[in-house]
DNA sequence: CCGCAGACTGTTAGCGGTAACATATCCAAT
DNA sequence: ATTGGATATGTTACCGCTAACAGTCTGCGG
């Protein structure tokens, strides 16, 4: 760590500096910088240069106050550290590039109550629209969400009612097609291994869809294991550890996502276990972070 | 994807809304919903009724406009999907938490260009401070930081001059650290793996250090392998194959980062090369993620 | 030679809050 | 009763920028 001495902290910049270093008004300044209404060449050059010498940033701040127009996009999601979510801001940022709206990103921790204070953060910086993981919201957080007046897209998740909009995929299907799947394969013993977030509502989800696929094919779960925290691939390894122990006969795992079955899988082909013959898994997402595992992990 | 009606866009509230409901000034209601300076418990309660009734959101806008302070931070790292960077933001957001200070993401690509103009973004929204990852930035964006008037922090890299103050480690250091270790291992016939980005400085002043260890104990690299972009672990193994069929009697690979470290050792398991006895593997990071894996990864 | 449609630039009035400074009010101490 | 200070509330003047409108200055057709 170190400390240089730090430069003498000059007034900050404003349009007037800028207006009277080039002998226009602010509002051909403002102008040139907006690239906005007719300005003469000569002038702009002049406005351009003046701006650049002096370093002027404009004060988007007043800018946003005056035109009431604000270029940011509230992008509020529970994690970071599920590969999914960087890969969602990843394309969301991709997708916002030429848009000139600009993503900000919020994190809840799968919390209601944070997500709930996240959210009021960030509309009192009032943003063009909101896209917000999943469609379950605490009361509050669902009234400023109507309130807002602005776009609301809920992602992820399709099986609820949104506020305004909803993209995404419905994850009791999800569920529910893995089980049809998995069946067909003629596995029986079947158990499942997941996250114990109870607000995980994506992953909820998918297990119910799961089981009533299950039980529609007059099947029970053999076996579940839940974990909260932690190293998902180390927690993953674990957690199969303990069902295989407890359910020897166990013939399929299913993993409520890709990370903690990646772990799972390393698991059994440590422990020998022919894949899929003897045991088969499935995971969920398919993050891009996985495809280099010594064997593929079904997933979707 | 379902498009309900939405709810009429009323007005957007402000002060002078829940000022009315309330039957008080705007300066009372703005110092209740700011818990500054003396109200009466009595007003104060009606206050804050009428505020939640309404549903109002204040605007930061406007309060940032008037009082020239915000409570953002900026940050600005290369990416999202190395894990390094979403584990250093739940430490911003962790340290930050009961600050009143809000960190705010911003992603470059590891492109010096992009740095800039987020940078610019960032700072047109007057910031109270800056934590931006690395010391090599354009002029331009060194200009900013110079004037900005805030206080800068650049993190994960002391190997340079900081513009205001640093945090982190040398990665030379690191990376002759590394190398030290390695030659006393009994190790020889050492190889590279990294990235490519010519951008990622501390992956540079990594192996330049460890280049510079080696070249004292009279050892040069026998072989070197980088690559862009992609799934890392994939990476990992496809560039630890070419290693290993150019160079066969190459006795060590070093990773530049822990992901696609752990692809190379799950290669080697497979090949049931003996660890370390016939070949080392080191990497860098120490990742939480990796916890899982078959075998542990030096790492630092 | 006049008038008028652009092209260019300036003026004015806020945007929705907050700082700073009044202005009551009330009660304890003189 | 008078005063002073704490408590409680209101008033005024901006913060830095932009929308909307008001000129001014061209060149050109009639």
């Amino acid at each position: 760590m170190t400390q240089p001495p730090k430069t003498p902290a000059k007034r900050t910049l404003t349009l007037r500096d800028v207006s009277e270093a080039s002998g226009v008004s602010e509002m051909t300044v403002s102008r040139v910088l907006r690239a906005r209404g007719d300005v003469s060449p000569a002038t702009r050059e002049r406005v351009l240069i003046a701006a650049r010498t002096l370093g002027y940033v404009p004060n988007k701040i007043a800018g946003a106050l005056a035109s009431s127009r604000v270029n940011l996009v509230a992008v509020i999601i529970p994690s970071l550290s599920n590969m999914v979510f960087p890969e969602v801001m990843a394309g969301i940022a991709a997708t916002l590039e030429d848009t000139g709206l600009q993503p900000v990103v919020g994190v809840t921790n799968y919390s209601p109550d944070r997500e709930e204070s996240v959210l009021y953060e960030m509309l009192s910086w009032r943003p063009s629209g909101v896209i917000i993981a999943g469609l379950e919201h605490t009361p509050a957080a669902l009234a400023m969400l109507q309130n807002a007046g602005i776009p609301i897209v809920e992602i992820m998740d399709i099986d609820g009612t949104p506020v305004d909009s909803a993209v995404g995929i419905s994850h009791r299907r999800a569920g529910r097609q893995m089980a049809e799947a998995i069946i067909a394969a003629g596995y029986r013993k079947i158990a499942f291994l997941g996250t114990m977030m109870p607000h995980d509502h994506r992953a909820r989800k998918r297990l119910e869809g799961f089981e009533a696929a299950l039980a529609k094919a007059g099947i029970a779960l053999v076996d579940r294991e839940f974990y909260n925290g932690g190293s998902a691939l180390l927690k993953g390894r674990e957690m199969t550890a303990a069902v295989l122990t407890r359910t020897p006969d166990v013939d399929f795992l299913y993993y409520s996502n890709d990370m903690i079955g990646a772990g799972g899988l390393l698991y059994c082909l440590h422990l020998g276990l022919e894949i899929p013959g003897k045991i088969g898994l499935a995971a969920f997402n398919g993050v891009e972070l996985l495809d280099g595992l010594p064997r593929q992990l079904a997933t979707m």
